[in-house]
RNA sequence: GCCCCGGUAGCUCAGGGGAUAGAGCAACCGCCUCCUAAGCGGUAGGUCGCAGGUUCGAAUCCUGCCCGGGGCGCCA
């Protein structure tokens, strides 16, 4: 609806020719009118253009709207405060949209302004050392349903798990799952305090049993023989460490590679199902360690050296960052040898670049934000453009309980995972309640709250929408009618209640939300938008009766309820929200 | 000290240059012989943290300050 609007006013402005400036088109922006008072789209045109066409506001606005094209979708145009250009549209042009809705079904609010552009969107990467706790679960459901904004407005969307395989915490759960291993044959293990302490570890030593008999069994008193103490201030790190180290002379590379596969494969395996049953799905697992497999980390370093933007100083390798905006130097090869993971990372996004992605899209913790200038330093320290990396920061979770804050702890192993708090909630209020809020806007989660089916519970306002449609639909069959959308066509003109017409207006903005949900990266919009949808149908509902004898009558009023059930259905996809027929 | 995010109704938060600032909850008053009451109608509630600035126009942009959360490793 907007477009067309769009459209009279590029005409008009045109038709004015040389008394603007000629880009004035492209600046001007149609708008909603928030007040109906004010019809139902307003420009700001005469206002932005009057200083450089040297004319009073008003008198612009006069002539810009004597030179606006007739059309039948404008009932009328006028102007008001200091020069907005006011229109209100004619009923035709509703009950059009209503038919659009209609015959367009899944993919009416889907747009090609992405023009194909292909982006890939990086979330959740959480280390897999653990089952995904709640605090991921905000970056999945966010991540995906900001890819589905995406995807619903044309660009080509690529999502992508990066999997630190590579790293220290990863031997770290190598060794826990040996140590339990170790426990479950019965030998006298003290456990690092900071070892992975989780009961998840407990099924993956045992699989390690059933695989490898006793045959990596050592004896605990070689395990620990001369070991750092396990100090409660200061020395954990290097207590475990040095497990570590002990674990690999004494079972050799091969072996130790064989128990840290196995720990990564059941971790992954474990958040893949989870993800998959909160409906989350990615193209791409991608493997840190397949980088320096591949030589890409080797490649971004001797890139650096040869480029003069890398020296060395206290035996290190050091990135010269600030010669592209960082706040101070990175290290990317430590004095062991050791490359660190910002060098993964650098050679990670330009494999992003490389692999034909016009922007990268990284979903990250709060905590990151310090990455932000490093990783786009790297970038463009590779010759590639630092805009091309975006960043959504994405602000903690904190759970409550009826008003009592969940303490969530990692390496106790006491917190609450994602897991279980869909199995509490469920997966549509959990994935609602995730991308309520703005991604930088902290999240208080009341698992109370989730769970209440009332009226404070906009899932359930927003799904009991949905089901009262199909309901209805239901009742005309149980009642011998029948309707199709072609009953509808041209005959909408008798939805003259005021709720009526009040429903296909907000169902008509749905396009412009998601247009806007997609280019703010702000999925909140499509679900306040539902919340209006919801609200506007049940009161609706409330005060008329759909299925009346007159059938030119009732099969309009299904052709509404039809169009709010698409429009509802369609939003709740984004989400990730499932739209029920019956609750 | 520096950096990021927030401060909007009693509470939780949308809005993020446009006209008289919104929703839900909580409070109060009503509505089921009628397509699902997980619903609907009504009343009440505001110095958009503070102070300057830019603009025809500021909750929105800029600067400073105050308050709250987070981050500043040869960890990732």
């Amino acid at each position: 609806m907007k477009d067309d609007i769009q459209a009279l006013m590029a005409q008009a402005l045109k038709a004015l020719g040389d008394a603007l400036p000629a880009d004035a088109a492209d600046s001007i922006r149609i708008e909603r009118a928030r007040d109906p008072r004010h019809g139902d789209f307003a420009s700001n045109a005469a206002l932005l253009l009057a200083k450089p066409a040297g004319a009073k506001p008003r008198d612009l606005a006069e002539r810009i709207v004597a030179a606006l094209p007739a059309s039948d979708l404008v009932a009328s145009v006028s102007i008001a405060g200091p020069g907005f250009i006011n229109f209100s549209l004619a009923p035709a042009a509703f009950e059009r949209e209503i038919e659009r809705i209609l015959a367009a079904g899944d993919a009416y609010g889907r747009s090609d302004s992405g023009r194909g552009r292909p982006v890939i969107v990086e979330f959740v990467s959480a280390n897999p050392t653990g089952p995904l706790h709640v605090g991921h679960g905000r970056h999945a459901a966010y991540g995906d349903s900001v890819a589905n904004l995406l995807a619903a407005t044309g660009h080509r969307v690529h999502r992508e798990y990066y999997v630190n395989d590579a790293g220290r915490q990863m031997d770290i759960l190598a060794a826990s799952v040996w140590l339990r291993y170790l426990e479950a044959l019965g030998e006298d293990v003290s456990f690092p305090s900071n070892g992975y302490r989780g009961a998840y570890v407990a099924p993956i030593a045992r699989r390690l049993l059933d695989e490898q008999g006793d045959r990596l069994r050592r004896p605990a008193a070689e395990v620990f023989a001369d070991l750092p103490a396990d100090a409660p201030e200061g020395d954990r790190d290097e207590h475990v460490d040095a497990v570590v180290r002990r674990m690999r002379s004494l079972l050799g590379e091969s072996d130790y590679r064989q128990v840290h596969a196995l720990g990564l494969e059941e971790i992954l395996a474990d958040i893949r199902d989870d993800l998959a049953e909160f409906r989350v799905h990615f193209d791409q697992w991608f493997s840190e360690r397949s980088l320096t497999d591949e030589g890409l980390v080797t490649h971004c370093i001797d890139r650096l050296k040869s480029d003069g933007l890398a020296y060395e100083r206290d035996n290190a390798l050091w990135f010269r960052a600030t010669e592209f905006g960082d706040e101070k130097d990175r290290v990317v090869v430590r004095d062991n040898g050791q490359t660190t993971y910002i060098a993964s990372d650098i050679a990670y996004h330009l494999g992003k670049r490389q692999r034909g992605f016009d922007q990268l899209l990284d979903i990250l913790g709060a905590d990151h934000h310090g990455y932000v200038a490093r990783v786009r330093a790297g970038l463009e320290a590779m010759g590639e453009p630092g805009d091309s990396l975006e960043v959504r920061l994405v602000q903690f979770a904190v759970l409550y309980r009826g008003g009592e804050k969940v303490q969530m702890s990692t390496r106790s192993g006491e917190f609450v995972t994602l897991r279980e708090l869909r199995h509490e909630v469920g997966n549509d209020a959990a994935r609602l309640f995730y991308v309520l809020r703005s991604n930088d806007q902290h999240l208080d989660f009341d698992l109370e709250l989730a769970k209440s089916r009332s009226n404070e519970n906009p899932v359930y306002y927003i799904q009991y929408a949905h089901a009262r449609v199909v309901s209805v639909f239901r009742q005309l069959e149980e009642k011998g009618w029948r309707w199709s959308p072609e009953d509808a066509t041209g005959g909408l003109s008798v939805l003259t209640e005021d709720h009526e017409r009040r429903l296909m207006a907000t169902l008509g903005r749905y396009p412009e939300v998601l247009e806007t949900a997609a280019a703010n990266r702000a999925p909140q919009n499509i679900v306040y938008f539902l919340r209006e949808v919801a609200q506007d149908f049940h009161t609706w509902y409330n005060a008329h009766t759909f299925l009346v004898e007159d059938s030119r009558l009732r099969n309009a009023r299904l052709a509404l309820a039809a169009a709010a059930r698409q429009v509802l259905a369609n939003g709740l996809a984004l989400v990730g929200v499932s739209a029920p027929e019956s609750m």
